[in-house]
DNA sequence: GAGCACTGC
């Protein structure tokens, strides 16, 4: 649901809005400074307004002005509104730009865009000679790329050298964000001024529970208790409707039958179209949602009846639902962080910040005065919840951005100047992999591999395999499995609770049925097939319903190939293009080029089901039950793997087998490059000493079958120690929790 | 023998 549907009549009248008082000072604060600060909370009508300011002070003269985003439906739907209020065509003077969608012109002044498509822009032209003003919107929620832009523009245009190279006047930045951090922001840009416009929030009183403590960190026994506050909020409070935060599809579906069956309904199913019980309607919200279902939560509810929407973090940010007034926040939320000492990513339960915690109390003061009920208690609130949430720079694999910063010119990418620095072996991890993938070489430097690789919006393992594909000619096999690999999860498997058992079995036949059409069990040819066979069907949306796949997924992996097949023809027809060949079957090609990309996610059969990955960690992982590889015995002893999942075991998912042969000389690479020596190479001050020390640990290459046995006495090493084994545990404890408050 | 929040190029 757009943004825009939730302004009331007297907010489509931008002159009532806070930010009008302050025009003129706004205006002149841009023109004295570089760089300016604008701070005020959600309703302040920054966004909106100021572009409008700028553009009718003559910023648009010499260039446009660009406002950044971290999400794609916020630039469309701001665009939108500004167009309206400016009194023009869409793609004209106002437009946006987001991923597949440019609407914009010769003729455009003021332009929304994403981060991302501002971050790709600078690739490109990296003095923004296009524009006279950038504003840097909801810095506070620090995407990863709003962060790197942050680094990027204080890099590029503190220099004074290099403020008018390619310009005919130095660039105005704008950084707007909620009132958090304000000074922090100012700092960086050498104490730069504060602009603060008020908000226009109803207040919003909260009050903190006592189910929740500093001990019941990893508890999932708050599925309960949300659902009691909200009936008790149903049975006492007036007029209004409840919005509950939890983390996840499972425990949703766990909250709305609770719902149900304590306001007496015990007949309710996901497919029942009427689902009123006691004056209340229950909905619930999550991402992977079909978006007909996802609809029905911004209809209003009938006259006398109450809205509960059971929702992840998606009702946060990204969706705004009318008529909220309560909130019950759990405290909890699920997040992706990367764990450098394991080298994967992990999905975990984690409590959320408390200034997230303030913006989940702030969605029920949108419209009236709202309330908020907290689960927890206060002690959990100053003892388990940080201040901020950790920025994602902090949090995640940074391969993709390093080499993005190092194809920009910035070959000190541990001095970069980070608003808050990632930790120094994340840097060194990512300049690891590059190496790893030929993307750098040793002395740090883009390799011609890495400039064509930097071009992709993949992951550069995905990156690398896409392009031995391309100089094999092989790329009709490998694109559409690299767009696949990019969407969310395309297998639908019905949860138990709110769908028949028969149901969920039926879609795992379904699934299990398209591997066994590939006529080879390995999922990236599954993953593959799939698009292809949908690909070609007459009727696409039925055949995915039948084959209980997501419709929505693969017409965004579909959009995602055609995009990777123009940037792949574009590199092409450049000079330098590598082309080599190979005689072999389509099934080993195939393959063969995932191995050149995978080849550091090898695992080798250890004992009975147990693989043990080749990679430094030397992790002991299971394949999961969802691969079509899940109790295939025969001959499977080398398999390469796309992703891990770390929940009741640690699980690789999207398997293919491979025969060791492939990957032979490749995997020394693994053991080549201690991560800590790699410091010098992140500043470009490698000796060559230091150069021939490598040459000399390679000459000393280990045969593979020594690598495992030192993985696996790394492994017991650690022990109970590693932070798998710690995520685990905490899954086991949450499970047990589960089934304990099931039981009673 | 199982369960994956949300973005983005």
């Amino acid at each position: 649901m757009a943004k825009s549907t939730r302004w009331s009549v007297e907010e489509n009248n931008p002159e009532h809005l806070p930010i009008c008082q302050h025009k003129d000072e706004l205006v002149q604060a841009v023109k004295t400074s570089p760089f300016l600060v604008v701070t005020g909370e959600t309703g302040s009508g920054k966004t909106t307004q100021l572009p409008q300011y700028l553009c009718e002070a003559g910023f648009c003269k010499d260039g446009k002005i660009g406002i950044t985003q971290p999400r794609r439906v916020a630039a469309i739907t701001v665009a939108q509104r500004v167009a309206q209020e400016m009194q023009c065509t869409l793609g004209k003077e106002v437009g946006y730009q987001v991923r597949f969608d440019d609407c914009t012109s010769q003729d455009t002044l003021v332009k929304y865009m994403t981060d991302g498509c501002l971050l790709r822009e600078i690739l490109s032209d990296s003095s923004l000679s296009q524009y006279s003003v950038v504003i840097l919107d909801e810095v506070h929620e620090r995407s990863l790329n709003t962060d790197i832009l942050l680094g990027l523009i204080k890099k590029i245009f503190s220099g004074s050298s290099k403020i008018t190279r390619g310009r005919s006047s130095p660039l105005k930045v704008v950084v707007m964000s909620a009132t958090l951090e304000t000074d922090k922001l100012s700092a960086f840009f050498s104490d730069c001024p504060v602009f603060t416009i008020p908000g226009r929030l109803f207040p919003v009183c909260c009050s903190f529970g006592s189910a929740v403590g500093p001990k019941d960190t990893e508890s999932i026994g708050y599925v309960k208790e949300v659902v009691k506050v909200a009936l008790d909020i149903h049975g006492s409070e007036p007029a209004g409707d409840i919005l509950v935060f939890l983390t996840g599809q499972t425990e949703i579906e766990r909250a709305c039958d609770l719902l149900f069956e304590k306001a007496e309904c015990i007949d309710y199913r996901f497919d029942v179209q009427d689902q009123t019980v006691d004056g209340i309607l229950i909905l619930p919200l999550y991402g992977s949602m079909p978006t007909d279902q996802q609809r029905q939560i911004f209809q209003p509810p009938p006259p006398g009846i109450r809205k509960c929407v059971v929702a992840t973090n998606i009702a946060a940010t990204s969706l705004t639902i009318n008529g909220i007034k309560y909130i019950v926040d759990s405290g909890f939320v699920k997040q992706l962080n990367h764990n450098s000492r394991v080298g994967m990513d992990i999905l975990e339960v984690v409590p959320i910040s408390q200034s997230e915690a303030q913006q989940r109390a702030g969605r029920a003061g949108r419209t009236s005065i709202g309330k908020c009920f907290r689960i927890y208690n206060k002690e959990f609130w100053e003892k388990c919840m940080p201040e901020y949430t950790i920025p994602e720079i902090q949090r995640t694999s940074l391969t993709a951005v390093i080499l993005t910063l190092k194809c920009l010119g910035v070959h000190d990418v541990i001095r970069f100047p980070y608003l808050d620095c990632p930790e120094e072996r994340f840097i060194l991890e990512a300049l690891k992999q590059l190496y790893q993938y030929d993307a750098i070489d040793r002395r740090g430097k883009v390799t011609h591999l890495g400039e064509l690789m930097v071009e992709f919006p993949l992951h550069p393992s995905l990156t690398r395999a896409v392009l031995k594909a391309a100089a094999l000619g092989c790329q009709d096999l490998l694109l559409p499995l690299a767009a696949m690999l990019s969407v969310e999860n395309i297998f639908i498997r019905p949860g138990l609770l709110f769908s028949q058992p028969e149901k969920q079995k039926e879609a795992d036949e379904k699934h299990s049925a398209l591997a066994a059409k590939t006529g080879s069990m390995n999922d990236f040819a599954r993953l593959l097939s799939v698009f292809q066979l949908c690909k070609s069907s007459d009727r696409p949306s039925a055949w995915c319903k039948e084959n209980w796949i997501h419709w929505r997924a693969l017409k965004s992996a579909f959009s995602i190939e055609t995009q990777l097949r123009e940037i792949l023809l574009r590199l092409q027809q450049k000079k330098d293009f590598p082309v080599e060949t190979f005689d072999g079957n389509k099934s080993e090609l195939f393959r063969r080029c995932l191995c050149t990309g995978y080849f550091t996610n090898v695992a080798r059969r250890s004992i009975g089901k147990v693989f043990c990955t080749m990679d430094s960690h030397g992790s002991m992982v299971h394949i999961h039950p969802s691969s079509s590889l899940f109790d295939q015995e025969a001959e499977l002893n080398w398999v390469i793997f796309h992703d891990v999942l770390v929940t009741s075991r640690v699980y690789i998912r999207t398997v293919c087998p491979i025969r060791y042969e492939w990957v032979k000389d490749l995997l020394p690479k693994l053991h080549e490059v201690d991560v800590y020596e790699l410091s010098s190479v992140a500043r470009e001050e490698v000796t060559e000493e230091e150069v021939k020390r490598w040459e000399t640990k390679e000459a000393a290459k280990r045969p593979p079958d020594v690598c495992v046995e030192d993985a696996m006495k790394k492994l017991e090493k650690r022990n109970n120690e590693t932070s798998v084994s710690d995520a685990r545990a905490r899954y086991l404890q949450r499970k047990q929790q589960r089934n304990l408050s099931k039981s009673n």
